[in-house]
DNA sequence: TCATTAAATTGTT
DNA sequence: AACAATTTAATGA
């Protein structure tokens, strides 16, 4: 919006790109030169509802909120996507408008390829629509999942789904790895205060489930993050 | 490399 | 919402 512009993708932008090093060498050549930067402030709006997607969008470094609020009703759901998760094909696939307000949470790196080069690499390369299927997948039961995290009344559970979504297996592959977040930018992802929260990740650290770090959390037991209950 | 200082983040009230 | 304590990052000798 402000000062930021987009720039051409650097040796580091291309290595935090997941799928890029899946595809076949003769297709990455296209994306690499078409792949563009941006960096985003916190706060700052990537897309809004009903813009044209011209864009497949990933995150190479930071936090962003995907919010679908109703103009009518209030917001439906949040989910976060971290570094590395890619967002957007749906929309893509049936050439439609952007369904989500994407907000960065901190100072985030952005990438993006082209619509058509997005329908391009369809066409062409296998590993990409292997990719592309798995994330599609995985959004689909991050979204069933949302629906019961919205039900969920106690904090403490809202934290313990959240977090769970945030550390997929898609974006992080192992357990114990920390995930980069504040305690803050996490209230302002479950709609709790910075306060519940850091009450949320004592009981969860006090449980075992994970372990309270400066700047982030560890999961030590995603299984059971997953089906956390307060006060059992 | 170490010490000092500022900034960010956390834990509590 | 405000405060103190703690951790990290930045600076410069």
């Amino acid at each position: 919006m402000r000062s930021s512009q987009s720039r051409a993708a650097l040796p580091a932008d291309l290595q935090a790109v997941p799928w890029l090093a899946r595809i076949e060498p003769e297709h990455a050549g296209r994306v690499t030169a078409e792949l563009r930067v941006i960096e985003l402030q916190p706060g700052e709006v990537l897309c809004r509802v009903g813009r044209p997607a011209i864009w497949w969008l990933g995150v190479i470094d930071g936090l962003l909120k995907m919010s679908n609020d109703s103009v009518e009703g209030l917001p439906i759901t949040f989910t976060g996507v971290t570094s590395g998760g890619w967002f957007g094909e749906g929309t893509l696939l049936k050439r439609e408008v952007y369904r989500y307000n994407i907000q960065a949470l901190r100072t985030s790196v952005v990438a993006g390829i082209p619509a058509e080069t997005f329908h391009w690499l369809l066409e062409r390369s296998i590993a990409f629509n292997r990719f592309v299927m798995n994330q599609l997948n995985e959004r689909l039961g991050q979204f069933i999942a949302a629906r019961e995290i919205d039900r969920l009344t106690h904090p403490d559970e809202r934290v313990a789904r959240n977090l769970a979504a945030l550390f997929h297996p898609l974006l992080y592959p192992g357990v114990g790895e920390r995930l980069r977040i504040t305690q803050q930018e996490l209230g302002y992802l479950v709609g709790l205060s910075r306060q519940r929260v850091n009450e949320a990740l004592t009981a969860l650290d006090g449980a075992g489930v994970i372990r309270v770090e400066y700047g982030g959390v560890r999961v030590l037991d995603l299984e059971r993050l997953r089906r956390y209950a307060a006060g059992g």
